[in-house]
RNA sequence: GUGGCUGUAGCUCAGCUGGUUAGAGUGCCAGAUUGUGAUUCUGGAUGUCGUGGGUUCGAGUCCCAUCAGCCACCCCA
């Protein structure tokens, strides 16, 4: 009785069609964190558990995948990267060095409620600025996110900024400050289930008053320009220390992305923007596509005062953010932004004549070392399905090479997207011409895809 | 974790109040003088009706459980 062939819930396969653009994000990602400067690391996907239950919260214990191991060690797979960050870092700091700046792309399990988007494992890309307080680091998250978004072709997006001191600050003006996890997760719903909603909630859960009420959601119901928000904010949290520290910082960063050529308006302040999370403590961002708002941050981080003060008691602080790769990805596919590749190479070799697969293969070789991606059809089946199969499979161009090319020294290219053909030159060693052929046809699909 | 909806060929789905050998489109396979695909024509195969129990003379159709997907809450990427 054969096994059923099936998936654990949260889990997924990903067909080639899936996994090309995922794979092609994430080298867009790599890329554009190298050009900062970002480094690379990896951690064990399993950890000790005491390592990842040290610092979370109830929510985080209840996610964990955990079991004890072959050796009756208590371990966990990691359900993020932040926390294997502060342990790599508390472990490693002398030898990296600080300030440290790593990225990481990794896979994260979690075992909550699956939903559209959302999985029990998925890949984060993190990268985080470790061991300063310099709002150098934080400018350049917003600029990382936005060339970021920006080279994987989306240009109507907006980063929502906001800073954990100024809802801090005005939390200690309400004398708040010991509730201020609860009241900012009802804050951040502010979008969702309106001020009606959130001051339910917040009665509820943070036993706020009315006056109480009033002033946080008058913060958080702040819009206009920057300029404009940052003279209420700053109205709003006056006196307060703590408060009038994160508007400064504001109003440099929104300065400072400008400067750094961050097109007007990409940039958005907006004091609802609180993140559940409670680490955070300073700057904090969430990105928005203007086309699909409704899909949520699709990359989101911010500042924390001391990543690993339960592994270390050197002070780490840092900031940081994640690319949502999923939900990116089932953005970009709904708004058919995904490029239309369907294999990795560009044209198929067809095997014609099977006495001469050592030729095709060294045909192969050549317009591979030319820079072009070619596949060699392993076997001499009819020359149709040859072509059927190069169709089904994407490629933009066939090369085809009978008995009469080889005595004519020539090579057909054909273009599978518009049926037409081109022979060329080829004497069996300078595969140039041919090369040359299929770079056409590739550059014709590509246009036809937009 | 709580509540709700869904689960029929590879894919998208039809199958009225339970009644004989479960259908369509698409895809797939084969062929249309054996060196040219995707369009056309002809023919063909395909389902333990998610899985396991139960009710019934009889269940794809009703009940329960389980697995999986979707939605809301929660939380978040």
């Amino acid at each position: 009785m054969p096994i059923t062939p099936r998936t654990l819930k949260g889990f997924r396969d990903y067909l080639p069609a899936a996994a090309m653009p995922r794979e092609w994000i994430v080298e867009t990602a790599r890329r554009v964190y190298r050009s900062y400067g970002f480094r690379p690391i990896d951690t064990p996907a399993l950890e000790y558990l005491e390592i990842l239950t040290g610092k979370g919260s109830d929510e985080t214990d209840k996610q964990l995948y955990r079991f004890t191991d072959h050796g009756g060690r208590d371990v966990g797979l990691r359900f993020d990267l932040t926390v294997p960050l502060a342990r790599f870092v508390a472990q490693h700091a002398q030898e990296v060095g600080l300030p440290f700046k790593r990225y990481h792309i990794a896979s994260v399990w979690r075992g909550e409620n699956t939903q559209a988007g959302r999985y029990r494992e998925f890949m984060q890309c993190d990268f985080d600025t470790v061991g300063t307080t310099a709002l150098t680091a934080d400018i350049e998250m917003v600029l990382v996110v936005n060339d970021l978004l920006t080279a994987l072709g989306i240009s109507a997006f907006t980063i929502r900024v906001n800073h954990r001191a100024v809802l801090n600050g005005l939390l200690e003006k309400l004398g708040l400050a010991g509730k201020s996890a609860a009241v900012l997760r009802a804050l951040d719903k502010l979008g969702k289930i309106g001020a009606e909603g959130v001051t339910a909630e917040m009665a509820k859960t943070a036993e706020t008053t009315e006056q109480q009420n009033a002033a946080l959601l008058s913060l958080a119901s702040l819009q206009g320009d920057n300029t404009t928000i940052l003279a209420e904010l700053k109205k709003l949290v006056a006196g307060d220390e703590t408060g009038e520290r994160g508007v400064t910082e504001l109003h440099e960063l929104v300065a400072a992305t400008a400067a750094a050529g961050v097109p007007a308006g990409r940039v958005q302040l907006d004091p609802s923007i609180a993140r559940g999370l409670d680490y955070y403590t300073g700057v904090v961002i969430e990105t928005q596509l203007d086309e699909l708002p409704g899909i949520g941050s699709v990359a989101s981080g911010g500042r924390y005062d001391n990543l690993a003060s339960t592994f270390t008691k050197q002070e780490l602080p840092g900031v940081g953010a994640s690319l949502g790769l999923d939900r990116l990805l089932a953005a970009l596919e709904e708004l058919g932004r995904l490029p239309a590749v369907s294999t990795p190479a560009d044209a198929l070799i067809c095997l014609f004549d099977a006495d001469r697969r050592d030729a095709y293969l060294a045909l192969a070789a050549q317009l591979r070392a030319a820079g072009t991606g070619v596949e060699v059809y392993p076997e001499a089946k009819k020359l149709g399905k040859q072509l059927q199969y190069a169709d089904k499979q994407g490629f933009a161009a066939a090369v085809i090479i009978g008995q009469s090319e080889f005595d004519a020294g020539e090579a057909q290219v054909k273009h599978l997207a518009s049926g037409e053909s081109a022979t060329v030159a080829y004497d069996g060693r300078d595969a140039n011409a041919i090369a040359a052929e299929i770079r056409r046809a590739v550059d014709a699909a590509a246009v036809d895809h937009g």
